[in-house]
DNA sequence: ATGACGTCTTGTAGACGA
């Protein structure tokens, strides 16, 4: 079982390369942020012609979350929006049901500065997350998305840069710390407890060549699939080439659950 | 590094991203 997250920086802009990616991993799941779709804009043919359907929550120029899976094998039992956002017209949260699996895309407000409403607005997005995975607690879930938010220091190419700034504030941390008390882990920092492994990088002044990046798209699972996780990387040929998106795929392998666990 | 880049809009400069 594969999955993978991916902020692609516009749907439209980024399908050859989305197209690419699902030829080349063929994953069981894609969570993909900032389609920046059109209501009635979402690329399903092309989609379908790679094998796929899609489950969108699109809302025009901004955001936009969508969650792929092959199409023998689709998502059901779709749901947009997130219980208790205020912007209920941002399209940044969608759910839907994949192999077993209650799956989440999300793309988490970007806060903007501290000091702006916006932040605000982030950490109330970050706490109804956390209302919602609650609920939704007791069955096999991921939520895969732009958390916007840096775990550690250990994610983040200069702490010092981004003292004063968000993405690595303490109170962006503490609700993250505070939704993975709902269940669920962090499966590339479970996997990779030493590694350094951005998944975003400035597309300004080359900061992706000079290693200069941040970690802040996140696989989070639950505690049966944390046990069952087996590998999880970040597949940096995506942010190379011809018009990558300013964020790499995030890709999660999972062990099949076995029919009759004897012991 | 103050900026650098990329995407979108009924656009041609400004907003936004992180």
């Amino acid at each position: 079982m594969l999955v993978a997250t991916w902020n692609v920086n516009s749907l439209k802009a980024r399908l050859p390369r989305v197209l690419e990616f699902l030829a080349t991993h063929s994953p069981d799941v894609l969570c993909i942020q900032e389609t920046k779709s059109a209501v009635d804009g979402f690329p399903h043919d092309a989609v379908a012609e790679a094998g796929y359907a899609a489950a969108e929550h699109s809302a025009g120029r901004w955001a936009g979350v969508a969650i792929l899976a092959p199409r023998d094998r689709p998502p059901v039992d779709v749901v947009r929006g997130l219980p208790g956002e205020v912007h209920t017209d941002e399209a940044r949260w969608i759910e839907a049901t994949v192999a077993g699996m209650r799956v989440a895309s999300v793309y988490v407000p970007n806060g903007r500065a501290l000091d702006h409403p916006a932040f605000q607005g982030k950490l109330a997005f970050l706490d109804a997350m956390a209302a919602r995975t609650a609920a939704l607690a007791g069955q096999s879930l991921v939520v895969a998305g732009d958390l916007n938010v840096a775990p550690a220091d250990a994610d983040v190419y200069d702490p010092a840069a981004f003292v004063g700034g968000t993405h690595t504030s303490a109170e962006e941390r503490a609700r993250l710390a505070a939704l993975l008390d709902t269940g669920l882990v962090d499966a590339y920092r479970h996997l990779e407890p030493e590694t350094v492994g951005y998944t975003w990088w400035d597309y300004r002044a080359g900061h992706f060549h000079k290693k200069l990046g941040l970690r802040i798209d996140l696989v989070l699972v639950s505690l049966d699939l944390a046990a069952r996780a087996r590998s999880c990387g970040i597949d940096r040929n995506f942010r190379k080439g011809s018009k990558p998106s300013d964020h790499a795929p995030l890709l999660l392998a999972i062990a099949e659950a076995r029919a009759s666990p004897g012991r």
